[in-house]
DNA sequence: ATTATTTACGCAAACGATTGTGAAACGCTA
DNA sequence: TAGCGTTTCACAATCGTTTGCGTAAATAAT
């Protein structure tokens, strides 16, 4: 009996999801002939490619992305690993991502690592096994090395880091320019007659609060102003964190009269510590934050923040990838991609009567997009 | 030329991922032995089996998922849609799914059908054309019927809904018991003393938000009140609807003592605008609200809320997908999951100096699961 | 009229794993 | 030693699709 792969005679039976074998029988062709039609390859006569065509609506056939993958060695699917899906920041990217992806045809998996290298290394396992096209990582927050990602380059599937990556620039990354956003909180805060301007710095071995710090640094320096050790503390982002930060900052000699913190979850905790004092924001100490959170626009005054386009760098991580696919041929080309963040003036930072400053942010706007790329 | 498959000799080019035929052939042996030693199956010696293992991590062996989910017909991909993924709530119930799933051995893919039936439908190709084992999904806003899912089922793919979904209980669902997160939530104000309770509802198609009005009606009635239709709004579930809502109730010519509203931000919006107009909260208008997002704990005073449980969730819809795998045979048994709603007593409703009620806490937690087993 | 060229399609071998069937090789009893 | 069961493994088909190559007919070029 002939094989039913190239000339299929036995009925589907009935139940079983339609394939291809069933459309070629149907119409007494062969398979090549479906997949071809399918796949709008040119050397298929228009008529054949309407009769199957209509008879794939009819049979309501679903192709197999499976068996489509396995055969071609790539499939549509895009591995996404992030720390943990919860929370603004991550939540707003992998929408940008899976939007960007739908209509390219993609479908994303994602994945947690929890902060955690092991998990993140068994995420890269499980991504490899289900033969993705490519892989989107932000890095967990314990993650001192790339050794684990090696092995991906190895099998030839694009890499992009996206916000969160180590040093080593001989990666695809898109990352915010969290410097210029530093500088730009920092510079705000300087023009609203702030001098003794504390920071609440992150991680420093995450490139994020690194630069955040630096920019602030460099922000203070340009202005003439020497920085104060002693006005730098680095803590934990969250509520409780800036509530004990901001009380060592009040019991300094010299308290600050401004807060520049790396989140703005730290940043809420300040403003909570500050009022429980009975100080005022921003008469007596002003807040600028950093990541745009829904909180910002709850909290009592609203927080300044820095906007770190989440859904755009979802957008770019995705873009890149696509453009390292086309571009497989040269092998040694990575490129980086870098944002403009967005400083969002709020009440919480301004001490003029005015509600808002626009220069700034349509200055912002203009640059929100550069590239560079490098060798 | 012997086939490859069957008795692998060429050797493998460097470079390529290597298969079980790359293991069989540096081991002697035929591919069977390789793949009934990875899966520990009986037939093969312990020596055999050892030997396989070592080698495969020599080697750095990646099964290819694509292959075996091809040849087995399920593969270990589960899809999850969600009308969007930002948000607390569905971002936080795609986190408990994603954790249970990767314990499992699962993928996750996930899916924004952006409050769009057309989307959605989409989707559910996608899925079924990547061959997924299942699928999870919470209906888009826009949904009025069930047709699109009909296919799914035809095909034989466990189909779980949460949260969202339409009547009808032929299905399986995992939801919050939203009736009873009405009926406490309103229950508590009258327990504050409030006797004129309004309440913002939802689109009365969907399912949460119909329940959690019936509770509201149900907790009046049983306490003897009239509910009071000019007191019921239903508007979008926005910071500027529950302004507006606000507003619209306090021109009435006998303004509420109290909002229970669907929704945390429209409740939020309530604050603000009771606040603006020089109102107290609770003192003059208490608010209770529903999903106890992030803001509830950042809005002065702290808004009580109901808990959704939404890691809870997550867990349990991938844990009844799971159930429906094992009873594949068992054709028409649906099964329906309902979780109790926990309420989160805050300053905005306390009209006591109590500054919380344990009782409604834990008599709540202990009310955690129930469920119910239907035919 | 003969040779190129294009158009339209079929053949069969892949892709990498799983699995029912069958068959050696072994130890054991009778 | 013949008979029987157990252990251990190989054969080959199969999942549904893609694709290089071959080929026949139709059209164009010489």
């Amino acid at each position: 009996m002939a094989s039913r792969r190239t000339s299929p005679k036995e009925p589907n039976p009935a139940g079983s999801p339609v394939s291809m074998a069933d459309l070629a029988r149907e119409l007494g062709v062969s398979m090549t002939t479906i997949s071809r039609a399918l796949s709008d390859h040119h050397s298929i006569g228009p008529a054949t490619k309407q009769a199957v065509l209509k008879l794939a609506k009819k049979l309501n056939y679903q192709p197999n992305h499976l068996a489509a993958a396995l055969r071609k060695g790539k499939s549509k699917l895009l591995g996404v690993i992030v720390p943990y899906i919860e929370g603004r920041f991550f939540a707003s990217v992998v929408h940008g991502i899976e939007t960007a992806a739908s209509k390219a045809g993609y479908s994303v998996i994602i994945c947690q690592s929890s902060e955690d290298v092991a998990h993140e290394r068994k995420n890269l396992e499980t991504l490899l096994s289900a033969q993705v096209a490519g892989i989107l990582v932000s890095v967990s927050r314990t993650t001192m090395d790339f050794r684990h990602f090696e092995k991906v380059k190895k099998h030839g599937v694009p890499l992009v880091f996206f916000d969160r990556m180590l040093d080593g620039d001989d990666v695809n990354a898109v990352v915010l320019n969290d410097h210029a956003g530093g500088y730009q909180a920092t510079r705000h805060l300087l023009e609203q007659g702030c001098r003794r301007i504390a920071h609440f710095a992150g991680t420093q071995h995450l490139n994020i609060y690194k630069n955040r710090r630096q920019g602030y640094l460099d922000a203070l320096l340009s202005h003439g102003i020497a920085p104060d050790e002693s006005l730098i503390i680095e803590c934990d982002m969250t509520v409780e964190g800036g509530q004990e930060s901001m009380a060592r900052l009040l019991a300094l000699p010299q308290p600050p009269d401004a807060v520049f913190s790396a989140g703005d979850s730290a940043n809420l905790g300040a403003l909570q510590l500050l009022k429980s004092r009975g100080l005022r924001v921003p008469q007596d100490v002003a807040l600028a934050g950093f990541s745009n959170e829904a909180l910002t626009l709850v909290a009592e005054p609203n927080l300044t923040s820095v906007d770190q386009r989440c859904e755009e760098m979802g957008q770019a991580a995705f873009r890149l990838f696509t453009e390292l696919v086309e571009a497989e041929g040269t092998p040694f080309s990575q490129r980086q991609v870098v944002l403009q963040p967005q400083l969002f003036v709020r009440a919480s930072s301004l001490r003029s009567g005015i509600d808002e400053s626009p220069e700034t942010n349509s200055a912002a706007k203009k640059l929100q997009r550069s590239r560079v790329h490098h060798t």
